[in-house]
DNA sequence: GTTTTTCCTTGACATTCGTCCAGAAAAATC
DNA sequence: GATTTTTCTGGACGAATGTCAAGGAAAAAC
């Protein structure tokens, strides 16, 4: 009567590894269908559960969107890692980039979108900001690491601070998703030619020169 | 019996008046509310008349939202052109520029939030494609011709194309539009100075001189 | 001033939504 | 195996939505 026991297998594992089952279905639907149009009912229907179970692990929408948005999170910090870690010439790692972009329009389009989509809604709804915000300087933490890089293998300085480069970049990649999703062809190539072009510019063309021996 | 007489005042033109003015309210409560949340009756709530009369203008939902945006390009087309028209150097020119980005994030910051939510709408909705990518090329063209302006003031040639262009100073508009929205102070400066950093970056350092007598 | 046309309001409709709940089913505990 | 706890179901609720129609109000035409 007195202590509650506690059983010595936490039974917030399981729960949170329902929430990540959850999200995951949620997060298949957004990709579909946008938030906007995206019901409980609507992810509940593409998992394995009711719809009442999303109020059995989430309080509401919004914390199951938060969730979502933090659980794509993990996803996408480490995407570009490999092509830090691969390249061997500054040239190397722009090509490497630029085709690990254009990759990841045409494998997750739909994530992408979501993602925007989020973004554009977190102006209207401040309970989503500071998960978007959270998302967004990661996103810029990976884009000044791949930057970083290069400018390491070129041997020269990064011209532009991390906000604008990543924000450049950005809006090249979202301007290339709008193209690939309204079905533009050649989308994803334009999308690798502006990078090539543009990564340059983001190192001074001074002579800052090799530091390797 | 036979002919059906026409006025000769076309009641089109009352019609288009009338289409008008529930557009700009349904842009008033869009820029406040965002699309999902957004619905006919609000909009005729922010406007003189009954919901009912909506559908007595618009066929359905999409109709009236794809006439707003038409509606708000008109006013976006010629944002710049006083900038474009009366700068006189260069450096004049990209002051200008900055300046009237930042001006018009701190005065129509809902209309652009809106315009971002109704471009990521278009990547789930394909009836809003059309209208969006519309004004995504009027968009284009705009930041176009600052471009070729300052180009022609700077004597340089320009080192990057439309597209390239315009999704790069979108990015960094985005951006500060985001962090403006979330109450971060010193977005609008950042922009400026952003600005300020990029634009040369968009011509060539080359030797291309003036073309003037 | 009457008739006709245009314009707008009001109320209703079928859905769909988020949320909640009573209780079944399953799992864990004893 | 009985009991307690956890997990899940399926239905119900009120509110909100897009859509539509019947009819009044206003304007235009005659």
């Amino acid at each position: 009567m007195a202590g509650v026991k506690q059983a010595r297998v936490a039974p917030v594992d399981k729960h949170d590894r329902r929430r990540g089952e959850l999200a995951e279905s949620a997060l298949r639907t957004l990709g579909e269908l946008g938030y906007a149009r995206t019901s409980l009912r609507e992810i509940a229907n593409n998992s394995e559960f009711s719809h009442g179970v999303v109020h059995y692990y989430f309080a509401d929408k919004l914390e199951l969107i938060v969730y979502c948005v933090r659980y794509y999170k993990a996803r996408c910090v480490t995407r570009y890692d490999d092509v830090i870690a691969g390249a061997t010439s500054a040239g190397g790692l722009v090509e490497a980039f630029a085709a690990k972009l254009a990759e990841t329009i045409r494998d997750e389009g739909p994530m992408h979108s979501l993602w925007y989509d989020l973004r554009s809604q977190s102006m209207f709804e401040p309970g989503l900001r500071e998960a978007v915000t959270l998302i967004d300087q990661t996103l810029e933490q990976m884009i000044w690491r791949v930057i970083s890089r290069y400018a390491d293998l070129a041997g020269q300085d990064i011209r532009l601070g991390a906000a604008a480069s990543y924000a450049m970049l950005d809006g090249l990649f979202q301007q290339a998703l709008l193209g690939h999703v309204a079905g533009r062809a050649n989308a994803l190539t334009e999308l690798c030619q502006q990078v090539r072009e543009i990564m340059p510019l983001m190192l001074t063309a001074g002579r800052a020169a090799s530091r390797s021996g």
